[in-house]
DNA sequence: TATGAATGAGACTTCATTCAT
DNA sequence: AATGAATGAAGTCTCATTCAT
């Protein structure tokens, strides 16, 4: 390995230890009630360490979003790219990873479940564009249905991905919270509950 | 008017009073990024008297849920008892309400929908009961569709509760931050999905 | 005492704790070594106290500076007000005046001798206008004696007050180090120097 | 060149780097202001390089005075040495160097107008020998012109030398401040001030 | 009951210094 | 010798809460 890869992996791993550090934090306590220190220990770096690889607080919560929406984001999309089903199915899809995610990476699902809003509202300059695109996902699929005709005209696609994300940010929500059972099911129940509200007649 | 009662009117009255300039603070800034010292001089009195009335700033939170969603509740429950209407008129009507409550009281659609996670996730001990008092208003509609034949019977009830409290309240989120444009057919567009999503086929 | 004077004069009364602890601690250790939790100690508040009169530890050392300058040229104008003598005699008076005062008052002697510069340097928006006023009074008296005729009229006033100031300055400094030892006669020394460097022949 | 020599001119050549860095950041933002990555960047160095040459902050600042106060007095001293003038030109000279290099190191003049006082008072180990030696210099003048019977006998030199270079040192930080105008002319008249003041009669 | 000045614990952040490379 | 990422001690300032009036 090169010296210049060298470095660079161990400075993307210093910043990826703090930034799950944060995650982990923040799932637990929220952002603020959660110390800058307590993020450097969970992360095994000192205090100011945080410094060199983030403004301040603020920062290192807006990166956390960028880089795990990236994440998901990429996921969703590799996953519906190579998937051979109709809209419906894709609809599916997503419901079924939103929450198959949330099993994965619960911290994940507490942060931004719980402090995606909060953000969104109080920085004021941040825009969340990785939200905005994977609401776009959503959009896109509505969309496709409308032309394809298999899905009511009536419904704007941009109300309707706001409707199912909340939908499924709440649900998740009471997921994170008892013992996650019988996800599948409830996994079946919201997908059917938003496609047969969709499917046009 | 007796002495006790007017003495008791006034007290309410200041009580009121900062229950009122908590809520116009935290719509506009968040909790946390609320002083007591705010809300102290919304509400036009002296930082030492919110003491008197809350035990603390977590107190003032939780008491201004409970006294506004027990308002809400109250207004929903009056509005649909009225109701001639079958049971997806009535899920209409919570749509209906929902909406028309946030564009009168803006402030406090933007509390609700920003803050109610972060309390419920991060004071353990407060349970949010009026909160579920209204998941149960959905969960009863719901019920009795069921038990008419006119819901489809392999819908949770309680998960379908959620669902449309989350969609509804990040389409909210939405409407508060644009202007509130549409706000009836987005209202019906929303019912419709749901609707259309439970009815027995 | 009527309630407001009261109210006024306790206020005056901790702010002015606070500017006579910062005084002896800026004197001691410079303004940069000392801490604004040593201030407060000294001055018998709580820190948080200093930030209820102050914006912050920069606007205490003006504010300082203000008040400590103001009370001198006070003094100062007072007594060359009073005095009948010529314009050497005051000048005199003032040369009297100033190693006077740092005798009485050793921390101001100090803190002006040594913060006096950094401060003007360094805080870019503060013009130190007492400062000013004191080089004026300097200026002043010079004019008198070149519209005289006993004082040379080839030296800048504005100049010779900032030479005098700087001569003193410097002084100063030595006496406050060393043990304070044949005062009157420097005194002498120093005014004379000027005088006889100023008197027109 | 020998080996050795080289590697000691490199060494060197780093050292001065640094103290030039220094020097420059000093004179803009003061001691306590400047960071020493900022003083590292400006000399082109890594910060833990100046660690290699100077034992700490305060140490790099006193050899800052160390190194340029001895170049200044080096050059006092063969100026004055090569001087054919009396006691009087002599002093003419030394105010005229002092203002000329003020204007040739704008940034020393700053630094040592602004820092020399707080490293006297604070750094109370140091006793700033070069100091001392440039003000020997004056005295020894002083000395000379009484013995010669051309200096009045009741002025101390050693408080002479305080008083002038107090004056002249005040004069100068107006001067770096304010555009350089008419310094010649300023020259003459401080030079004269105290030539005047000291002349015996 | 009401006030608001005072408190002081504690958070964020900076930055001089170190040390593995 | 040189680097610069990492450290962590320490300082400024905030703000929820108290309490004398």
């Amino acid at each position: 390995m090169a010296q210049v890869e060298k470095v660079q992996k161990s400075q993307n791993d210093k910043r990826q230890r703090i930034l799950e550090g944060a995650l982990k934090a923040f799932a637990r306590k929220g952002f603020y009630n959660t110390k800058v220190s307590e993020i450097a220990s969970e992360a095994g770096v000192a205090d100011g360490t945080i410094y060199l690889y983030f403004k301040n607080k603020d920062d290192l919560l807006i990166s956390l979003f960028e880089d795990r929406m990236e994440w998901v984001i990429e996921r969703l999309e590799t996953e519906l790219a190579d998937s051979p089903g109709d809209v419906f199915e894709k609809l599916r899809q997503v419901v079924d990873m939103h929450f198959k995610l949330a099993l994965e990476e619960p911290d994940l699902a507490e942060f931004i479940t719980v402090e995606l809003r909060q953000s969104a509202k109080f920085m004021k300059e941040y825009k969340n564009p990785r939200f905005l695109d994977y609401l776009r996902i959503l959009e896109r699929i509505v969309e496709v249905g409308q032309e394809q005709g298999v899905i009511r005209k009536d419904i704007d696609p941009r109300l309707f991905g706001r409707a199912l994300f909340g939908a499924l940010d709440e649900v998740l929500l009471t997921l994170t919270f008892s013992k996650n059972h019988q996800v599948e099911e409830k996994t079946r129940q919201v997908a059917d509950l938003f496609i047969e509200g969709l499917r046009a007649r």
